[in-house]
DNA sequence: CTGAAAGCGCTTACAG
DNA sequence: CTGAAAGCGCTTACAG
């Protein structure tokens, strides 16, 4: 090791490098080691450290679908809270695929520090063998396995519901999500049981799903319009704001007047909802937070602290805008 | 290391286990240590490995922006090239931003097998100092710096600036990106030129430019169309797909007939393009291609192959939709 | 406070 | 074809 060239042994180059200095290092001899790492632009091999320790700096994340823009910001929020010390790392999969057995495998080869997992199953959950620091995002029902990050949709669905309420609206129908993931069903349960509470009714027959995606949700909300219209629906919620989308986009094309002849809204508050015209109505889901959060859980556990409250929920807020409330406005096109 | 239990030494488990028994290890030792691995649910601790080796299993890529559909089909043809013998992890920075120096640094400090860069810039492959297989994706004009796999974008803007031609356009305006990347040069240079030469004008004064967002696009649009409707303007081409949708979505809010009134295409044939309505024509980009190509120019690194094509170019395709061309249709709203 | 030494789990010449 | 041994770059008791 070059960096002991500068005076000292490499036990007390590694003793410095890794700040364990305290009482066992002169401070002489810190600061011509230190001085030695900056002349040589010295970084610990990672490879080297962690077969002596048995750990990496590596912390994993694992999610099904990074290519979203929600998920953007979850990542955000977890590089702030796990700062420079960790070298985060995504793992990569098939688009809407969880890692399978053999990946996981040869991940916990690489002796990561932690894993965050976003959005699991629970048959994944049963199969991930690996016994480092572990923390679940948006596992709503998976709360036994790991300390977990969850986003409390349920809070916002009611404020949509009460919303909706509020502006007169009776007769509702659900565009709903068509994955088993766990968040849909306490999206659409939260909603029907307080817009029911509400005097508003949405007719199982006014209930259908697809894929998340624009041009589905586009097709699917067309072919069912006649019939919702017939019902007297006034209104349509959308379990993403993807499907939103193609339920705005239809309209439009029909020359549905929005939110007049019919009012719209969604979950995620995806970044584009804010710009498109009208606004999308959306229950906000706090991704960055939830990133956050989850990031400084699992800084607790790799320090081997216990956590004071190792579940934890974030609130889900209601952002009204011009889908819903013409006097939300946006902005009004052309000028 | 207890696979060794299984009758052998470790040294002739370290060669069953990677491969190498090629005239080294006898038959019965090979299925007799296979069936311990098998047994034991070995893996291979990459750690340790990579020690040994000076060189681990893992393939990092770098790019600016991972939320992004277009990104995602490039990691899906990156995977399928790497296969399973490596991990491929992706570096996450902020978004739009490469990362810096010291990050690379500690990335380096992983001894990754391989690098992938996705729309570096020059300041950035200046300063890595990273002497490993590297390998460069859609990074026109730096391939003096590695090898690198490219996107021939200026022939996809010629068939553009042909169909618009022979769909009787002769006036044109140009929405630009407003980042520095190379490739958006290439788009505007390739189409003006091309225009010119089929004799479609596209005046200085109807070039704007706006941030890759749809908001930032609309109300550009919308504040540039009153000029542009009197100066002639019949078609408007966008530097990205997500400008367009800013167009589209003011234009419907405006009631403009598209594409009669005003046609519209845009570069990247991202998935919402196919299924908008009217559908969006685009100049499609190989993304799973470039991935694919790039992934396997790395491999040949990694293997010390040297590279018969080091340089490889791709070929873009003109994908012409309803915003162009009536005939094209797509599915037309509510039935 | 300091350094020599053992050991982390592998791989690879090397001698047999 | 096979195994004992050295070594990859670090960290951590341990003895001083």
């Amino acid at each position: 090791m070059v960096a002991s060239r500068a005076g000292v042994s490499t036990a007390t180059v590694s003793l410095v490098a890794n700040g364990k200095t305290h009482g066992r290092v002169s401070e002489d001899n810190i600061s011509r080691v230190r001085q030695a790492i900056a002349e040589l632009g010295y970084v610990v091999d990672s490879v080297g450290s962690s077969l002596a320790k048995g750990v990496s700096s590596i912390v994993i994340l694992v999610a099904p679908d990074i290519s979203n823009p929600f998920f953007a910001k979850v990542i955000e929020g977890v590089r702030e809270s796990l700062g420079s010390d960790f070298q985060l790392l995504l793992s990569v999969t098939e688009a809407g695929e969880l890692p399978r057995a053999d990946d996981i495998r040869r991940l916990s080869a690489l002796r990561p520090a932690g894993l965050l997992v976003d959005a699991p199953d629970a048959a994944f959950l049963e199969n991930l063998s690996s016994t480092g620091p572990l923390v679940l995002l948006d596992a709503p029902g998976l709360e036994a396995y790991a300390p977990s990050v969850n986003l409390d949709v349920a809070s916002g669905a009611r404020e949509l519901a009460a919303h909706l309420a509020g502006s007169g609206h009776r007769r509702v129908a659900y565009l709903d999500s068509v994955t088993g993931t766990a968040t849909f069903a306490i999206r659409r349960t939260a909603f029907l049981q307080a817009a029911a509470a509400l005097g508003m009714s949405v007719d199982p027959a006014n209930r259908i799903g697809t894929t998340i995606d624009v041009g589905a949700a586009a097709e699917a909300f067309a072919a069912a319009w006649p019939q919702w219209q017939q019902a007297g629906v006034s209104a349509v919620v959308c379990a993403t704001d993807t499907h939103a989308y193609g339920v705005l986009q239809e309209a439009r094309v029909a020359g549905l007047r929005i939110p007049a002849e019919l009012a719209v809204a969604g979950f995620d508050d995806l970044p584009y909802s804010a710009t498109s015209n009208p606004g999308l109505t959306s229950v906000h889901l706090p991704a960055a937070q939830l990133g956050l959060k989850a990031g400084e859980q699992l800084r607790g556990l790799i320090e081997g602290r216990t956590l004071e409250r190792p579940q934890l929920t974030l609130e889900s807020t209601l952002v009204v805008r011009g889908s819903t409330d013409r006097a939300a406005g946006g902005h009004s096109g052309l000028r």
